[in-house]
DNA sequence: TATCTGATCTTTACGATGTAAAGATAGGGA
DNA sequence: TCCCTATCTTTACATCGTAAAGATCAGATA
């Protein structure tokens, strides 16, 4: 009797085989020659087990079905194992939207470096930025969903510092300045506070569907990244009324 | 024995005096002649109360405490109550998101009513917008993060629709154009697409602390309004290098 | 006027979650 | 060989959302 936790947690060797980098190799243990793979005690990886299952989790359960016990379960693990490594559930959701982030950056970069002529390297950038977004919206979800984060800690706050350059800095090439690290002009805060906004806020919009009502008026078939285009490219046309 | 719930839910009688809003008066029922107002079982006007309670919990304790539970303790009920006015936890939330997009709309209209000069009459609405935000931190989160909001409910869809509608509108007006109700040009589509993902990712990463960076670096003193001026009124420059 | 009905609110119950604390299990140095 | 410590599991508890059944009351009905 007394049995709090109904549903079985940590499910020792009836799910998936579990274990499925046993890359180290270093730890046959004593039980070496046992064909079985019997889910040994210590899973040697399994911090990075965690985050790999997480990210599994959140493609296929979305945000709401990320939760720690869930993570563990995908893992094969006890459900309180997660605590270990991470902490609490602030702790996995930092190191996975660490995880985002270098993923971010590096999807930038390689479209930066793609691209040829000057228009397409000015429009690489944001374009990489709202196609990842799309292809992993929980991981953007999560990246940009502070209340949840800790950016104290390192490997969150580095990556996201990585991020952060990388955009300030493409602004300056863009304005043919140099953006010297420690100080900022309000002229130059203000380009690199508009394109960050225009890139994120669209990004934003886009995945919580508030631009379907515009896509839908516009000329038949024009997708959002055209949309993004045009948004970047158009010139500004203000004329105020008297 | 078998005492489930051990924090008194209810609280019958043990906290703050509940129905600070008597209103419709209409509800002495027989008990009348009795001074200690003794928490009628029926409330009379649980839903606005509710609703009102909901704002307050938000404010105090944040999006983390806004929960059912929180919201039927402070307007002092049990905690099953809001569920019949609300069906569940995604009613309230969206009910109380529609709240704030009318507080929000209302904050907007009386904003550009006041503004007297055409250039302050373009920022007006974009300050107006920020502002709130930075007033109404918890309202405008519930608001945008759509992930437990259900927008198939009348007064949420309106109020928000609304919302789109009066800045489509100031768009519009400061292209000098007709705005057409069902079809947009590009370009139309473009300016306001522009314009609400700038403004929008603007508040969304000054409330969660992502602009601190560049504001530190910024000319002593300047604040997110006069950033926000900046980019919305500084030609972009944009000289393409060969 | 007496009764009935439906809306409103409370009680009780259940599964799920985050987290803390104590126990089990090895891997690696003494 | 033995023990220490990191790793993982068990157990436990408070809280949350939600469902279902019971209590209460206002107003319609007879």
């Amino acid at each position: 009797m007394a049995k709090t936790d109904t549903k079985s947690d940590t499910a020792r060797g009836s799910r998936t085989p579990r274990r499925t980098t046993p890359s180290a190799a270093s730890r046959g243990s004593r039980r070496a020659g046992n064909a079985k793979t019997e889910t040994p005690y210590h899973h040697g990886a399994l911090r990075e087990a965690l985050l790999q299952a997480a990210e599994r989790v959140l493609e296929r359960d979305g945000l709401a079905g990320l939760t720690l016990r869930a993570v563990a379960r995908e893992a094969g693990v006890s459900h309180a194992a997660p605590t270990h490594h991470f902490g609490d559930l602030t702790g996995l959701l930092s190191e996975l939207a660490a995880v985002g982030f270098r993923q971010f950056n590096a999807a930038m970069a390689s479209a930066c470096d793609t691209a040829t002529t000057p228009l397409a390297r000015a429009l690489a950038r944001p374009k990489a930025y709202v196609a990842y977004a799309q292809a992993h919206p929980g991981m953007y979800g999560i990246m940009f969903r502070t209340e949840r984060l800790d950016y104290s800690r390192p490997s969150l706050h580095e990556a996201a510092e990585a991020s952060f350059a990388g955009l300030a800095n493409a602004v300056g090439m863009m304005r043919q300045e140099q953006i010297s690290g420690d100080a900022l002009t309000l002229n130059q805060g203000a380009a690199i506070a508009r394109a960050w906004s225009m890139v994120h806020g669209f990004t934003t919009l886009l995945l919580d569907g508030r631009l379907e009502d515009i896509l839908g008026r516009l000329p038949e078939g024009t997708t959002a990244e055209r949309l993004l285009e045009a948004m970047l490219t158009v010139p500004v046309t203000t004329k105020l009324p008297a």
